[in-house]
DNA sequence: TGCCTTCATGGAAGATTCTTCCGTTATTGA
DNA sequence: TCAATAACGGAAGAATCTTCCATGAAGGCA
């Protein structure tokens, strides 16, 4: 958005999203800068908000949260006051890893992690349908997942 | 999976991946164990394939990639060979962050950032509909993010 | 029980890195 | 051209990393 990345913030950014455990002096190493201008270049990254923050991607079939599924819900009414009930009752759900706001057949999208098939069906039981305002919700269970979560290209 | 994960090790997995960069010295006292400790056991947590890797998640909109849209993806035929074709090809497409071969009316669900929706439709046109196979695609505009790649819970 | 093996732990210390200060260099605008 | 501003790299004390080693706990077995 802002133009005020240059080449080298931008480097910085991508070996950052590669590998947020690089040191200051490799990171400065591989820019082709001093350890101190690269501090203080990562600092104003952090601190302006172009990395949000740094994480540590734990593999899902290692914590038992090897099933994947994504489910499209419709809600009963199309109103901001159904939507905001119903994202704010999403927003306590663990499970979720994402929930979109869509145009097209469905109102929202979800993407939700779980330890197995019977994990779901309980959760979609007890917890998916039982949303507030939620009229019918589509499952589609993933088989494969071919690509997850994909470094940002920019 | 395992059961090898210990109630520190869980605390660790779970204090970076709220914050990869805690330095070890931190993380050793925020599950009180030495930092001899916590190192030979933060080291196994990678070695073991616990984590994969340390992510910085750069802000999608501070770098022109502030567009979200969810596709869904029929194939012509459902031959292994097809889906394989597909997915190799769709390896190359760095603006899509997740491919997931699903079991309901789509083959696949894709999700992709672009800088606006004249970015996306220009890739639909010349990119998606050209991917080996498709007969169809349905494009589900993302108009609010309300949780994008949250934090797993386990 | 007593002994031995195995394993995880914490202290210690040299090596590395971080973080900040400061003087210098490059860039900008009048 | 010249002054003002911003960014740079060197340097150094503070903090951290990383590894080695001795200690102590847990489990198996006679």
């Amino acid at each position: 958005m802002k133009a005020s990345l240059d080449r080298i913030d931008l480097k910085m950014l991508r070996l950052l999203q590669d590998n947020g455990r690089l040191t200051n002096a490799e990171l400065a190493q591989s820019v082709a800068v001093s350890p101190a201008t690269c501090h203080r270049r990562t600092q104003r990254l952090f601190d302006e908000g172009y990395i949000s923050h740094v994480r540590a991607v734990v593999m899902p079939q290692k914590v038992d949260r090897g099933a994947l599924v994504m489910v499209g819900v419709v809600l009963d009414r199309s109103t901001p006051e159904s939507f905001a009930e119903f994202e704010k009752a999403v927003a306590k759900l663990k499970f979720i890893l994402d929930c979109h706001l869509v145009a097209g057949d469905f109102d929202y999208f979800l993407k939700i992690r779980v330890g197995d098939m019977a994990d779901f069906n309980r959760i979609h039981g007890d917890q998916l349908i039982a949303l507030p305002g939620v009229r019918q919700t589509r499952t589609f269970f993933v088989m494969k997942e071919v690509v997850d979560n994909a470094p940002l290209d920019f």
